[in-house]
DNA sequence: AATCAGATTTAGGCGACCCTAATTCTGATT
DNA sequence: AATCAGAATTAGGGTCGCCTAAATCTGATT
Protein backbone atom coordinates (compact mmCIF):
# COMPACT_ATOMS: atom_id res chain seq x y z
CA UNK A 1 0.00 0.00 0.00
CA UNK A 2 1.17 3.57 -0.92
CA UNK A 3 2.17 5.35 2.01
CA UNK A 4 -0.04 8.49 4.02
CA UNK A 5 -1.96 10.56 1.41
CA UNK A 6 -4.96 11.19 2.71
CA UNK A 7 -5.04 10.63 5.64
CA UNK A 8 -4.77 14.30 6.66
CA UNK A 9 -1.75 15.20 8.93
CA UNK A 10 -2.14 16.08 12.27
CA UNK A 11 -1.28 19.37 13.61
CA UNK A 12 1.55 17.92 15.88
CA UNK A 13 2.77 16.72 12.08
CA UNK A 14 2.75 19.37 10.80
CA UNK A 15 4.61 21.34 13.33
CA UNK A 16 7.77 18.60 12.86
CA UNK A 17 7.86 18.71 9.76
CA UNK A 18 8.31 22.69 9.30
CA UNK A 19 10.44 22.68 12.21
CA UNK A 20 12.54 20.16 10.62
CA UNK A 21 12.57 21.48 7.07
CA UNK A 22 13.39 25.05 8.89
CA UNK A 23 16.57 22.86 10.69
CA UNK A 24 17.73 21.26 7.10
CA UNK A 25 17.84 24.56 5.09
CA UNK A 26 21.79 24.65 6.23
CA UNK A 27 21.98 21.51 4.47
CA UNK A 28 22.92 19.12 7.81
CA UNK A 29 20.32 16.61 8.85
CA UNK A 30 18.83 18.25 11.86
CA UNK A 31 19.32 16.26 15.14
CA UNK A 32 16.36 15.23 17.75
CA UNK A 33 17.50 17.47 20.31
CA UNK A 34 17.70 20.34 18.07
CA UNK A 35 14.14 19.17 16.78
CA UNK A 36 12.67 19.43 20.46
CA UNK A 37 13.76 22.82 21.39
CA UNK A 38 12.78 24.57 18.50
CA UNK A 39 8.82 22.67 19.55
CA UNK A 40 9.70 22.72 23.06
CA UNK A 41 9.05 18.95 23.93
CA UNK A 42 11.06 16.79 25.34
CA UNK A 43 13.88 14.90 23.47
CA UNK A 44 12.46 11.16 24.22
CA UNK A 45 9.23 12.40 22.69
CA UNK A 46 10.90 13.77 19.34
CA UNK A 47 12.74 10.23 19.16
CA UNK A 48 9.29 8.44 18.97
CA UNK A 49 7.70 10.65 16.78
CA UNK A 50 10.17 10.46 14.24
CA UNK A 51 10.31 7.17 14.40
CA UNK A 52 6.41 7.11 13.68
CA UNK A 53 6.79 9.80 10.79
CA UNK A 54 10.12 7.71 9.03
CA UNK A 55 7.79 4.76 9.29
CA UNK A 56 5.04 6.35 7.22
CA UNK A 57 7.51 7.58 4.48
CA UNK A 58 7.59 11.50 5.43
CA UNK A 59 10.95 11.68 7.04
CA UNK A 60 14.35 9.42 6.89
CA UNK A 61 15.78 8.67 10.12
CA UNK A 62 19.34 7.20 10.71
CA UNK A 63 19.35 6.70 14.05
CA UNK A 64 21.99 8.80 16.18
CA UNK A 65 22.79 10.59 12.92
CA UNK A 66 19.45 12.46 11.93
CA UNK A 67 16.62 13.52 10.52
CA UNK A 68 15.71 14.40 6.55
CA UNK A 69 12.62 15.14 5.07
CA UNK A 70 11.64 13.02 2.09
CA UNK A 71 10.13 14.47 -0.70
CA UNK A 72 6.63 13.79 0.50
CA UNK A 73 7.88 15.77 4.14
CA UNK A 74 9.37 18.18 2.18
CA UNK A 75 6.23 19.31 0.07
CA UNK A 76 3.78 18.98 3.13
CA UNK A 77 6.51 21.00 4.79
CA UNK A 78 6.38 23.81 1.81
CA UNK A 79 2.88 23.78 1.98
CA UNK A 80 3.30 24.82 5.79
CA UNK A 81 5.50 27.66 5.07
CA UNK A 82 3.65 28.55 2.18
CA UNK A 83 0.17 29.01 4.76
CA UNK A 84 2.06 30.53 7.16
CA UNK A 85 3.91 33.18 5.05
CA UNK A 86 0.47 34.15 3.24
CA UNK A 87 -1.47 34.52 6.26
CA UNK A 88 1.25 36.79 8.04
CA UNK A 89 1.26 38.97 4.52
CA UNK A 90 -2.62 38.86 4.69
CA UNK A 91 -2.98 39.94 8.83
CA UNK A 92 -0.15 43.08 7.64
CA UNK A 93 -1.82 43.74 4.78
CA UNK A 94 -5.34 43.64 5.81
CA UNK A 95 -5.83 43.58 9.27
CA UNK A 96 -3.69 45.85 10.65
CA UNK A 97 -1.22 43.68 12.30
CA UNK A 98 2.45 44.73 12.38
CA UNK A 99 4.84 42.39 11.26
CA UNK A 100 6.44 41.59 14.84
CA UNK A 101 2.73 40.22 16.26
CA UNK A 102 1.77 38.28 13.36
CA UNK A 103 3.67 35.17 14.12
CA UNK A 104 2.07 33.65 16.11
CA UNK A 105 -1.42 33.95 15.15
CA UNK A 106 -0.14 32.58 11.81
CA UNK A 107 1.15 29.85 13.66
CA UNK A 108 -2.08 28.75 14.75
CA UNK A 109 -3.94 29.37 11.96
CA UNK A 110 -1.79 27.77 9.49
CA UNK A 111 -2.93 24.18 10.78
CA UNK A 112 -6.58 25.33 10.71
CA UNK A 113 -6.88 27.23 7.26
CA UNK A 114 -7.93 25.30 4.29
CA UNK A 115 -6.18 25.18 0.68
CA UNK A 116 -8.87 27.52 -0.79
CA UNK A 117 -8.85 30.60 2.07
CA UNK A 118 -4.67 30.78 1.37
CA UNK A 119 -5.43 30.71 -2.25
CA UNK A 120 -8.38 33.60 -1.60
CA UNK A 121 -5.96 35.16 0.27
CA UNK A 122 -3.38 35.22 -2.01
CA UNK A 123 -5.24 36.41 -4.92
CA UNK A 124 -6.64 39.13 -2.50
CA UNK A 125 -2.64 40.25 -1.70
CA UNK A 126 -1.79 39.71 -5.42
CA UNK A 127 -0.06 36.31 -5.01
CA UNK A 128 3.29 37.79 -3.47
CA UNK A 129 6.32 36.37 -3.72
CA UNK A 130 7.73 37.53 -0.30
CA UNK A 131 6.12 37.70 3.04
CA UNK A 132 6.37 41.44 5.36
CA UNK A 133 9.91 40.30 6.47
CA UNK A 134 10.54 39.54 3.01
CA UNK A 135 10.76 35.69 3.06
CA UNK A 136 10.04 33.85 -0.08
CA UNK A 137 6.51 32.31 -0.54
CA UNK A 138 6.47 28.81 -2.07
CA UNK A 139 4.26 28.54 -4.65
CA UNK A 140 1.02 26.14 -4.47
CA UNK A 141 2.98 23.82 -6.47
CA UNK A 142 6.04 23.66 -3.72
CA UNK A 143 8.91 25.73 -6.05
CA UNK A 144 10.25 28.72 -4.42
CA UNK A 145 12.67 31.23 -5.59
CA UNK A 146 15.19 31.81 -3.20
CA UNK A 147 17.06 34.55 -3.87
CA UNK A 148 20.87 35.00 -2.55
CA UNK A 149 21.27 37.99 -0.56
CA UNK A 150 24.23 39.80 1.39
CA UNK A 151 24.06 40.32 5.10
CA UNK A 152 24.28 44.20 5.88
CA UNK A 153 26.87 42.91 8.08
CA UNK A 154 29.54 42.28 4.99
CA UNK A 155 28.38 45.26 3.19
CA UNK A 156 31.14 47.93 2.43
CA UNK A 157 31.59 50.82 4.14
CA UNK A 158 30.44 54.16 1.67
CA UNK A 159 27.78 51.24 -0.44
CA UNK A 160 24.07 51.59 -0.97
CA UNK A 161 21.93 48.63 -0.85
CA UNK A 162 18.56 48.07 -0.39
CA UNK A 163 17.40 46.33 2.65
CA UNK A 164 15.16 43.00 1.18
CA UNK A 165 15.12 40.25 4.06
CA UNK A 166 15.03 40.59 7.66
CA UNK A 167 15.73 37.31 8.99
CA UNK A 168 14.43 36.61 12.75
CA UNK A 169 11.31 36.07 14.09
CA UNK A 170 11.88 37.46 17.31
CA UNK A 171 9.22 40.51 18.01
CA UNK A 172 11.23 42.48 20.21
CA UNK A 173 13.76 42.97 17.38
CA UNK A 174 11.71 43.28 14.64
CA UNK A 175 9.91 46.05 16.57
CA UNK A 176 13.41 47.47 17.21
CA UNK A 177 13.59 47.10 13.58
CA UNK A 178 10.51 48.71 12.43
CA UNK A 179 10.97 51.64 14.35
CA UNK A 180 14.48 52.89 12.83
CA UNK A 181 13.40 52.06 9.14
CA UNK A 182 15.47 48.94 8.78
CA UNK A 183 12.45 47.32 6.88
CA UNK A 184 12.36 45.32 3.33
CA UNK A 185 12.52 47.65 0.70
CA UNK A 186 14.41 50.65 2.83
CA UNK A 187 17.43 51.60 0.76
CA UNK A 188 20.44 52.21 3.47
CA UNK A 189 23.99 53.00 3.49
CA UNK A 190 27.00 52.03 5.13
CA UNK A 191 28.56 55.09 6.75
CA UNK A 192 31.10 53.52 8.96
CA UNK A 193 32.53 50.08 10.24
CA UNK A 194 34.73 49.08 13.54
CA UNK A 195 37.12 46.19 12.63
CA UNK A 196 36.84 42.78 13.90
CA UNK A 197 33.13 42.04 13.74
CA UNK A 198 32.57 45.31 15.72
CA UNK A 199 29.71 47.55 15.31
CA UNK A 200 28.60 49.59 12.15
CA UNK A 201 26.55 52.63 11.59
CA UNK A 202 24.58 52.92 8.67
CA UNK A 203 21.79 55.67 7.25
CA UNK A 204 18.40 54.63 6.82
CA UNK A 205 16.45 57.34 5.56
CA UNK A 206 16.98 60.78 7.45
CA UNK A 207 18.93 59.72 10.11
CA UNK A 208 22.64 58.17 11.37
CA UNK A 209 22.06 54.66 13.49
CA UNK A 210 24.29 52.47 15.15
CA UNK A 211 24.33 48.89 14.55
CA UNK A 212 25.48 45.63 16.07
CA UNK A 213 27.51 43.19 14.26
CA UNK A 214 25.00 40.44 15.63
CA UNK A 215 21.67 42.52 14.23
CA UNK A 216 23.63 43.79 10.97
CA UNK A 217 23.97 39.44 10.32
CA UNK A 218 20.59 39.11 9.74
CA UNK A 219 19.38 42.27 7.71
CA UNK A 220 19.83 40.88 4.18
CA UNK A 221 20.38 43.44 1.72
CA UNK A 222 20.73 43.16 -2.37
CA UNK A 223 23.42 45.42 -3.76
CA UNK A 224 23.34 47.67 -6.78
CA UNK A 225 23.94 46.80 -10.75
CA UNK A 226 27.44 47.31 -9.90
CA UNK A 227 29.57 43.76 -9.76
CA UNK B 1 -10.36 25.21 43.82
CA UNK B 2 -12.09 27.34 41.36
CA UNK B 3 -13.31 25.41 38.49
CA UNK B 4 -11.75 25.75 35.09
CA UNK B 5 -10.23 29.68 34.29
CA UNK B 6 -7.47 29.51 32.10
CA UNK B 7 -6.64 26.05 31.21
CA UNK B 8 -7.88 26.99 27.61
CA UNK B 9 -10.73 24.81 26.01
CA UNK B 10 -9.88 22.40 23.94
CA UNK B 11 -11.08 21.77 20.34
CA UNK B 12 -13.08 18.97 21.28
CA UNK B 13 -14.52 21.08 24.38
CA UNK B 14 -15.58 23.69 22.32
CA UNK B 15 -17.60 21.73 20.34
CA UNK B 16 -19.30 19.67 22.81
CA UNK B 17 -20.45 23.60 24.67
CA UNK B 18 -21.80 25.35 21.32
CA UNK B 19 -23.42 22.05 20.27
CA UNK B 20 -24.91 22.09 23.67
CA UNK B 21 -25.95 25.96 23.38
CA UNK B 22 -27.76 25.14 19.85
CA UNK B 23 -29.51 21.70 21.37
CA UNK B 24 -30.64 23.58 24.25
CA UNK B 25 -31.71 26.92 22.89
CA UNK B 26 -35.77 25.11 22.90
CA UNK B 27 -35.64 25.38 26.23
CA UNK B 28 -35.47 21.06 27.04
CA UNK B 29 -31.96 19.65 28.08
CA UNK B 30 -30.22 18.14 25.15
CA UNK B 31 -29.78 14.20 24.95
CA UNK B 32 -26.83 12.34 25.11
CA UNK B 33 -27.79 10.69 21.87
CA UNK B 34 -28.83 14.26 20.43
CA UNK B 35 -25.54 15.56 20.66
CA UNK B 36 -23.77 12.64 19.56
CA UNK B 37 -25.53 12.91 16.21
CA UNK B 38 -24.92 16.49 15.84
CA UNK B 39 -21.09 16.05 16.47
CA UNK B 40 -21.33 12.81 14.65
CA UNK B 41 -19.93 10.66 17.32
CA UNK B 42 -20.75 7.53 19.41
CA UNK B 43 -23.50 8.17 22.29
CA UNK B 44 -21.14 6.47 24.66
CA UNK B 45 -18.23 8.83 23.71
CA UNK B 46 -21.18 11.87 24.71
CA UNK B 47 -21.66 10.44 28.30
CA UNK B 48 -18.43 10.29 28.92
CA UNK B 49 -16.94 13.95 27.86
CA UNK B 50 -20.38 15.10 29.40
CA UNK B 51 -19.47 13.40 32.86
CA UNK B 52 -16.05 15.46 32.65
CA UNK B 53 -17.15 18.37 31.59
CA UNK B 54 -19.75 18.79 33.98
CA UNK B 55 -16.94 18.11 37.27
CA UNK B 56 -15.16 21.15 35.50
CA UNK B 57 -18.06 22.83 35.82
CA UNK B 58 -19.23 23.51 32.78
CA UNK B 59 -22.17 21.85 32.66
CA UNK B 60 -24.95 20.28 34.42
CA UNK B 61 -26.45 16.61 33.81
CA UNK B 62 -28.38 15.32 35.30
CA UNK B 63 -27.66 11.21 34.70
CA UNK B 64 -30.90 10.13 31.95
CA UNK B 65 -32.27 13.30 31.74
CA UNK B 66 -30.22 15.17 29.79
CA UNK B 67 -27.74 18.10 29.77
CA UNK B 68 -27.71 21.95 30.20
CA UNK B 69 -24.83 24.79 30.38
CA UNK B 70 -24.05 26.45 33.60
CA UNK B 71 -23.18 30.16 33.19
CA UNK B 72 -19.13 29.31 32.94
CA UNK B 73 -20.47 27.18 30.07
CA UNK B 74 -22.61 29.09 28.41
CA UNK B 75 -20.24 32.06 28.67
CA UNK B 76 -17.69 29.57 26.76
CA UNK B 77 -20.47 28.44 23.84
CA UNK B 78 -21.23 32.28 23.00
CA UNK B 79 -17.93 33.18 22.58
CA UNK B 80 -18.13 30.17 19.87
CA UNK B 81 -21.14 31.60 18.27
CA UNK B 82 -19.64 35.06 18.25
CA UNK B 83 -16.58 33.51 16.60
CA UNK B 84 -18.00 31.47 14.16
CA UNK B 85 -20.47 34.34 13.17
CA UNK B 86 -18.07 36.95 12.79
CA UNK B 87 -15.68 34.84 10.89
CA UNK B 88 -18.75 34.13 8.50
CA UNK B 89 -19.83 37.80 8.08
CA UNK B 90 -15.67 38.32 6.96
CA UNK B 91 -15.31 35.57 4.73
CA UNK B 92 -18.36 36.40 3.24
CA UNK B 93 -17.53 40.17 3.42
CA UNK B 94 -14.11 40.29 2.49
CA UNK B 95 -13.02 37.15 0.48
CA UNK B 96 -15.82 36.38 -1.79
CA UNK B 97 -17.17 33.18 -0.08
CA UNK B 98 -20.78 32.54 -0.76
CA UNK B 99 -23.32 32.02 2.32
CA UNK B 100 -23.33 28.24 1.83
CA UNK B 101 -19.65 27.91 1.30
CA UNK B 102 -18.56 29.52 4.78
CA UNK B 103 -19.84 27.55 7.65
CA UNK B 104 -16.88 24.77 7.16
CA UNK B 105 -14.31 27.46 6.85
CA UNK B 106 -15.66 28.89 9.79
CA UNK B 107 -16.51 25.82 11.77
CA UNK B 108 -12.49 25.68 11.66
CA UNK B 109 -11.23 28.91 11.98
CA UNK B 110 -13.07 29.39 15.16
CA UNK B 111 -11.18 27.22 17.07
CA UNK B 112 -7.67 28.52 16.04
CA UNK B 113 -8.33 32.83 15.53
CA UNK B 114 -7.47 34.74 18.68
CA UNK B 115 -9.96 37.13 20.49
CA UNK B 116 -7.97 39.86 18.68
CA UNK B 117 -8.10 38.81 15.56
CA UNK B 118 -11.83 38.12 15.78
CA UNK B 119 -12.41 41.86 17.01
CA UNK B 120 -10.11 43.29 13.85
CA UNK B 121 -13.01 41.28 11.58
CA UNK B 122 -15.40 42.65 13.54
CA UNK B 123 -14.33 46.15 13.21
CA UNK B 124 -13.48 45.60 9.83
CA UNK B 125 -17.30 44.65 9.20
CA UNK B 126 -18.33 47.70 11.04
CA UNK B 127 -19.39 45.94 14.26
CA UNK B 128 -22.28 43.89 12.66
CA UNK B 129 -25.50 42.32 14.57
CA UNK B 130 -26.21 39.82 12.48
CA UNK B 131 -24.06 37.40 10.32
CA UNK B 132 -24.98 36.94 6.35
CA UNK B 133 -27.63 34.30 7.40
CA UNK B 134 -29.16 37.04 9.57
CA UNK B 135 -28.44 35.01 12.90
CA UNK B 136 -27.31 37.24 15.84
CA UNK B 137 -23.84 37.41 16.53
CA UNK B 138 -23.48 37.91 20.54
CA UNK B 139 -21.35 40.84 21.80
CA UNK B 140 -17.74 40.72 23.06
CA UNK B 141 -19.34 39.97 26.77
CA UNK B 142 -21.56 37.34 25.63
CA UNK B 143 -25.09 39.32 25.31
CA UNK B 144 -27.39 39.26 22.16
CA UNK B 145 -30.19 40.75 20.98
CA UNK B 146 -32.29 38.02 19.61
CA UNK B 147 -35.56 39.47 17.67
CA UNK B 148 -38.94 37.49 17.26
CA UNK B 149 -39.14 37.15 13.58
CA UNK B 150 -42.28 35.24 12.03
CA UNK B 151 -41.83 32.20 9.69
CA UNK B 152 -42.80 33.02 5.70
CA UNK B 153 -45.40 30.12 5.96
CA UNK B 154 -47.71 31.88 8.63
CA UNK B 155 -47.47 34.48 6.79
CA UNK B 156 -50.77 36.14 5.81
CA UNK B 157 -51.83 35.67 2.16
CA UNK B 158 -51.01 39.36 0.54
CA UNK B 159 -49.06 40.52 3.14
CA UNK B 160 -45.49 42.19 1.99
CA UNK B 161 -42.98 41.35 4.47
CA UNK B 162 -38.62 41.79 4.99
CA UNK B 163 -36.74 38.51 4.98
CA UNK B 164 -34.80 38.68 7.91
CA UNK B 165 -33.06 35.14 8.84
CA UNK B 166 -32.42 31.93 6.93
CA UNK B 167 -32.35 29.26 9.61
CA UNK B 168 -30.30 26.44 8.10
CA UNK B 169 -27.32 25.63 7.99
CA UNK B 170 -27.79 23.08 4.95
CA UNK B 171 -25.35 24.22 1.71
CA UNK B 172 -28.20 22.99 -0.69
CA UNK B 173 -30.55 24.73 0.99
CA UNK B 174 -28.95 27.93 1.18
CA UNK B 175 -28.17 27.99 -2.57
CA UNK B 176 -31.28 27.06 -3.61
CA UNK B 177 -32.81 30.12 -1.58
CA UNK B 178 -29.87 32.52 -2.90
CA UNK B 179 -30.73 31.44 -6.22
CA UNK B 180 -34.26 32.90 -5.86
CA UNK B 181 -33.34 35.82 -4.07
CA UNK B 182 -34.38 34.89 -1.03
CA UNK B 183 -31.67 36.25 1.27
CA UNK B 184 -32.30 38.65 4.42
CA UNK B 185 -32.89 42.19 3.50
CA UNK B 186 -35.47 41.15 0.41
CA UNK B 187 -38.93 42.23 0.16
CA UNK B 188 -41.45 39.12 -0.35
CA UNK B 189 -45.17 38.96 -0.81
CA UNK B 190 -46.88 36.11 -0.06
CA UNK B 191 -49.39 35.57 -3.13
CA UNK B 192 -50.94 32.70 -2.41
CA UNK B 193 -51.68 29.77 -0.35
CA UNK B 194 -52.80 26.50 -0.21
CA UNK B 195 -54.48 24.91 2.66
CA UNK B 196 -53.68 22.34 5.47
CA UNK B 197 -50.01 23.26 5.71
CA UNK B 198 -50.00 23.46 1.47
CA UNK B 199 -47.48 25.18 -0.34
CA UNK B 200 -47.52 28.71 -1.23
CA UNK B 201 -46.35 30.71 -3.81
CA UNK B 202 -44.30 34.20 -2.88
CA UNK B 203 -43.27 37.55 -5.31
CA UNK B 204 -39.26 38.28 -4.38
CA UNK B 205 -38.37 41.33 -6.33
CA UNK B 206 -39.52 40.28 -10.26
CA UNK B 207 -40.84 36.85 -10.23
CA UNK B 208 -43.72 34.48 -8.95
CA UNK B 209 -42.06 31.76 -6.48
CA UNK B 210 -43.30 28.06 -5.26
CA UNK B 211 -42.77 27.34 -1.87
CA UNK B 212 -43.11 24.71 -0.05
CA UNK B 213 -44.40 24.92 3.84
CA UNK B 214 -41.27 23.40 5.07
CA UNK B 215 -39.02 25.91 3.52
CA UNK B 216 -40.95 28.45 4.26
CA UNK B 217 -41.14 27.97 7.66
CA UNK B 218 -37.22 28.54 8.09
CA UNK B 219 -37.46 31.61 6.34
CA UNK B 220 -38.05 34.03 8.82
CA UNK B 221 -39.50 37.79 8.25
CA UNK B 222 -40.73 41.00 9.84
CA UNK B 223 -43.57 42.09 9.40
CA UNK B 224 -44.51 45.67 8.67
CA UNK B 225 -45.29 48.77 11.13
CA UNK B 226 -48.70 47.58 10.90
CA UNK B 227 -49.81 45.77 14.27
C1' DA C 1 -48.26 -4.68 36.83
C1' DA C 2 -45.42 -6.87 33.19
C1' DT C 3 -43.04 -5.85 29.08
C1' DC C 4 -40.37 -3.55 25.57
C1' DA C 5 -37.98 -0.33 22.65
C1' DG C 6 -34.92 3.07 22.76
C1' DA C 7 -32.04 6.09 25.26
C1' DT C 8 -28.21 6.08 28.30
C1' DT C 9 -24.47 4.57 30.85
C1' DT C 10 -20.61 1.35 32.17
C1' DA C 11 -16.70 -1.59 30.91
C1' DG C 12 -12.78 -2.39 28.45
C1' DG C 13 -9.76 -0.85 24.63
C1' DC C 14 -7.05 1.81 21.31
C1' DG C 15 -4.23 5.48 19.03
C1' DA C 16 -1.91 9.87 19.18
C1' DC C 17 1.37 12.50 21.85
C1' DC C 18 3.53 13.81 25.56
C1' DC C 19 6.70 13.04 29.93
C1' DT C 20 10.53 11.28 33.21
C1' DA C 21 14.10 8.04 34.22
C1' DA C 22 17.27 4.87 32.77
C1' DT C 23 20.21 3.15 29.25
C1' DT C 24 23.12 3.24 25.16
C1' DC C 25 25.79 5.26 21.66
C1' DT C 26 29.25 8.59 19.47
C1' DG C 27 33.00 11.42 18.88
C1' DA C 28 36.49 13.68 21.13
C1' DT C 29 40.06 13.69 24.68
C1' DT C 30 43.88 12.02 26.95
C1' DA D 1 42.93 2.21 24.00
C1' DA D 2 40.30 3.91 28.02
C1' DT D 3 37.28 7.42 29.39
C1' DC D 4 33.67 10.83 29.36
C1' DA D 5 30.18 14.23 28.25
C1' DG D 6 26.41 14.94 25.75
C1' DA D 7 23.25 13.32 22.32
C1' DA D 8 19.90 9.92 21.38
C1' DT D 9 17.14 6.07 22.36
C1' DT D 10 14.39 2.74 25.08
C1' DA D 11 11.22 1.71 28.94
C1' DG D 12 7.30 2.62 31.32
C1' DG D 13 3.50 5.91 32.28
C1' DG D 14 -0.25 9.27 31.75
C1' DT D 15 -4.04 12.06 29.46
C1' DC D 16 -7.43 13.02 26.04
C1' DG D 17 -10.94 11.57 23.17
C1' DC D 18 -12.73 8.29 20.62
C1' DC D 19 -14.93 3.30 19.82
C1' DT D 20 -17.65 -1.25 20.46
C1' DA D 21 -20.18 -4.33 23.29
C1' DA D 22 -22.64 -5.16 27.23
C1' DA D 23 -25.45 -3.62 30.94
C1' DT D 24 -29.15 -0.65 32.76
C1' DC D 25 -32.70 2.68 33.04
C1' DT D 26 -37.12 5.13 31.56
C1' DG D 27 -41.49 6.02 29.83
C1' DA D 28 -45.01 4.21 27.31
C1' DT D 29 -47.86 0.24 26.10
C1' DT D 30 -50.81 -3.39 26.90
Amino acid sequence: MAPSSSPTLTRSVEDYLKAIYHLSLGGTPAGTTEIAHLLELAPASVTGMVKRLSEQGLLEHVPYKGVELTAVGRRAALRMVRRHRILESYLVAFLDYTWDAVHEEAERLEHAVSDGLIERMATALGNPSVDPHGDPIPAPDGSMVELVYTPLSEVPVGEAVELRRVETGQADRLRYFAEHGLVPGAAVVVTSRQPFGGPMTVRAGTHEQLLGAELAGILLCSRGEAQ
